[in-house]
DNA sequence: CGAAACTAACTCACTGGTTCGTACATTACA
DNA sequence: TGTAATGTACGAACCAGTGAGTTAGTTTCG
């Protein structure tokens, strides 16, 4: 009773696919996100959309296909929420605390996209050298990045010639780590690093971080 | 023909018991490092094995139980060998500094332990969480820590009031990040973090962050 | 216009291979 | 002789993937 068949004009069947389809997808990044590749369950997807387990293998055609199609919507997500970040108005210490603090933000909500790169990672990246979506997809936070190192230097706040894409991965590793790996860290260490309690300290302590070793305090006296 | 049973005395039974489980083990802690909990099969570890697939239920009960042997296994090497760090006489900003650099080179010899904790991760450490001997695995690595933070808040070395947990944390996530994500951030970025043109770099670079953090370089001006 | 041909979306029932785990017989040994 | 260790074969569930046909819109064309 979702929809009239008599009143239904042109466009919708194809409406009704895509939807379908994004359903699917949304269901299947969160079955593989917590049951990892081979964890996944085709049959459980299904159950959990209004489809059938035929209709998955008609759209996708199996079920590396449709993993591979979900790590390509993640990712894309990510990039393009990238692309709103504007620190470019900032001064230099600024601009790089801030794009930390975006970093952390971001890795706190997308933990299913963290969990999809942790997977991948196991597997080597095989199923992401697959995708040709995703096969150049650098990113315009190194170019960001670049400027920010740049106009730190010429306005003397850095002293560290750092390389773009190191600074890069020092702040993701930081935020990548407290996300991804809070399960097995709180089981040794008895802290729950996304606790709120710890949260707003770590998100300034990444900014810091970034901005300390620029400045280039760590080099030995 | 490895033995002469006539001439086998009372404990090579048990030696050999032994000998075969410390072996089941490093088969299934590859397997497992490379495919996952639910991705491993036990009939490839079995192969791999002079032993049969009838060995490892009789020794370790099941697959589940096997994959937990494996982890406590790994998560006791990894003590035992921290266990051996010795920055004690160092002074504070040395202490540190070694101390990163330690545990770079730490993750960068045991890439399968850091797959294995990616794997644990993925689901949520339930297997850790059921394994008594892991519980409460506390670290020696955080007394130590916390007494070169003291040391260096005395010399005066360090300004930052910093966490020992945060800073261990710190530091393990920039090593931690390096290796196990290699594959996607290869894949995006285009460079192997882990190649020998980026190694030596990044690993004085983690040594550095930390000690830039701690001498107070990243709190607003 | 209206029927027929066409096609995308969808259902139902099924299969072949895989995979964990075990029953049972057998051997080595104290 | 009794107990621990081991080999062989098998079963039952699971699970990715498919064959074959149906429904309902869309296009073509007399």
């Amino acid at each position: 009773m979702t929809s009239q068949p008599l009143a239904r004009a042109g466009g919708e069947r194809q409406r009704d696919a895509d939807r379908t389809k994004a359903e699917i997808l949304q269901v299947a990044q969160r079955e593989f996100a917590r049951h990892g590749y081979a964890g996944a369950r085709v049959d459980e997807i299904a159950e959990r959309t209004r489809t059938t387990k035929r209709m998955i293998y008609y759209y996708f055609g199996g079920k590396e296909q449709l993993y591979i199609a979900v790590l390509e919507k993640a990712y894309t997500e990510v990039r393009a929420a990238e692309r709103t970040v504007d620190v470019a108005h900032l001064a230099p210490v600024e601009a790089i605390r801030t794009l930390a603090e975006l970093t952390f933000d971001h890795h706190d909500a997308h933990r299913d996209f963290i969990k999809l790169v942790g997977i991948e990672n196991i597997h080597e990246a095989e199923h992401i050298r697959k995708s040709e979506v995703l096969a150049n997809l650098g990113t315009p936070v190194l170019d960001l990045i670049s400027r920010i190192l740049d106009a730190g230097q010429e306005s003397g706040d850095f002293v560290t010639e750092a390389d773009a894409i190191d600074v890069h991965m020092m702040i993701s590793a930081f935020c990548f780590f407290r996300v991804a790996n809070q399960h097995t860290f709180g089981a040794l260490f008895g802290r729950d690093m996304t606790a709120p309690e710890h949260r707003a300290r770590l998100r300034t302590m990444v900014g810091e971080l970034a901005v300390a070793y620029l400045r280039g305090a760590g080099a030995p006296a």
